[in-house]
DNA sequence: CGGTCGCTTGATAATCGTCAATTGATGTGG
DNA sequence: CCACATCAATTGACGATTATCAAGCGACCG
């Protein structure tokens, strides 16, 4: 892990490597001051940890640009990946509340982030209330992220898993302005079953399935959405995985009422 | 749904029905501006809704007694219970990032809660710094829980997501100082499936075996834990369901390695 | 060039969901 | 007050989804 620290007399200028990364809710009003609060940037290889579980939380962290995974870990020694933070995200968020990382942040591929000491953060809340808000619309939002995860998680087959983490992340790819059919999977079959609740070799059956039924190129990590519709049958449950040779059992069920 | 509005001479006065149930972090010097700020109680019976997914984002809620089940709603149909809120804690904050409530929140007995105008929740956030910080480690805390419950529902066994469940219930119990071992399950074995990602059906199992084991008494929703202990030992996985019967098989794998 | 790592694919079987039947509790209307 | 209906819960039988085990292959790295 490489610092770069940032002497102060040069936080104000303009070209500051956060700039223009910042999460959109964060407004362009507060964005000078986020990045005078940046007092260094880290660059992160494959497999290197930015956080620890448990350990003080004394930073913020925006990725630049790679990715990491959130790793939760379990008293019983489980782990299981709960998020992944691509460009423009910010991480470490679960901290606030008892003053610890909650989570290891591991990069997952040589990866640049934003460092910021809370205790500028801090200095920044005081002078500025709209930063809070912000935050505090930023965790929400996390919050919200997670829940529908749990709902994936829990009520979900291993088809609708594969078919909602493919649109959404293509949607993240068009929020990022780029092509939204054509992205790179940054982490291994394994780190993407952990994060959906399923095995490696499940991931790559369902990858490979996707491929044959012409819905998706893959090669490697690199994936192309050839048939966003069909990937919308897969996740409305149409679909069953065969594990060697199945007939197409009957309709799906209703959902499952709980008013 | 009931509603006893408070005038607003009457506020300041001590003996409010919020007062004494707030969230411990929230402190004392907060207390009182917060009780200040709820304009209402409201009392709901079994199967009221409180707040609906999707609708705007008008109130904080704190629940004084009963209980409610935070409902996510799939866009398949798909529904799934992410959370149950008990006395003394507040729900609706996965609001704050789009102005709108992200899940249905429905009493699972009769209960109250006190109704915080967002508007006069954004008044008191204007006149006092520490309110919002806060807020934000409370918003913060709930998307740790969040975070955990995602470890439980992805790589969790069925015995060791209801010791999970039964230990943490516990736990909340001491909390509120009462008799940590005894407590009432608001919920019927479907929602508690629900949350835990399992079937009615293995619930009802679960719960039976539980009791054959001596490891707690079951009537109905009355739970009486009488060995934490082996709580422990079914959390750590080295206990499996039987369906019909089994053999004991071998002994658990390591857990999965991420780093 | 040997070794590890990531990935694929097949065979097998375990966990847990589904379907079904039954019971007891609760509530409702005649 | 008693059928009657409804709902929560229990238990058994069955089978599907998906984990696990195993073998093999290509790529990359030291």
């Amino acid at each position: 892990m490489k610092r770069h620290s940032i002497p102060a007399q040069f936080r104000s200028h303009h070209p500051h490597p956060c700039d223009g990364n910042l999460p959109s809710d964060l407004s362009a009003v507060l964005r000078q001051r986020i990045t005078e609060a940046s007092e260094a940037t880290l660059e992160l290889s494959r497999g290197e940890t930015l956080a620890h579980s448990g350990m003080p939380f004394k930073h913020l962290f925006l990725v630049v640009n790679g990715g990491f995974k959130a790793v939760q870990i379990g008293e019983s020694g489980q782990s299981q990946i709960v998020s992944f933070h691509l460009a423009r995200e910010m991480m470490g968020l679960s901290g606030f509340a008892h003053q610890r990382y909650t989570t290891d942040l591991v990069a997952l591929a040589p990866s640049l982030v934003c460092e910021f000491p809370m205790t500028a953060v801090q200095a920044l809340i005081g002078a500025n209330h709209l930063l809070l808000e912000h935050l505090l619309a930023y965790v929400s939002e996390s919050l919200a992220r997670a829940e529908q995860d749990q709902l994936m998680l829990g009520s979900m087959s291993a088809t609708q898993k594969i078919a909602m983490f493919l649109l959404d992340r293509q949607e993240r790819q068009r929020q990022a302005a780029e092509d939204p059919r054509r992205f790179e999977l940054l982490m291994t079959r394994e780190e993407l079953g952990s994060y959906l609740g399923l095995s490696m070799e499940t991931i790559s059956r369902l990858l490979s399935q996707l491929q044959e039924q012409g819905v998706m190129r893959v090669d490697k990590r690199l994936i192309e959405i050839l048939r966003e519709d069909q990937l919308r049958v897969w996740l409305d449950g149409a679909v069953n995985l065969p594990m060697s040779s199945r007939r197409k059992p009957a309709a799906k069920r209703a959902a499952l009422k709980l008013a």
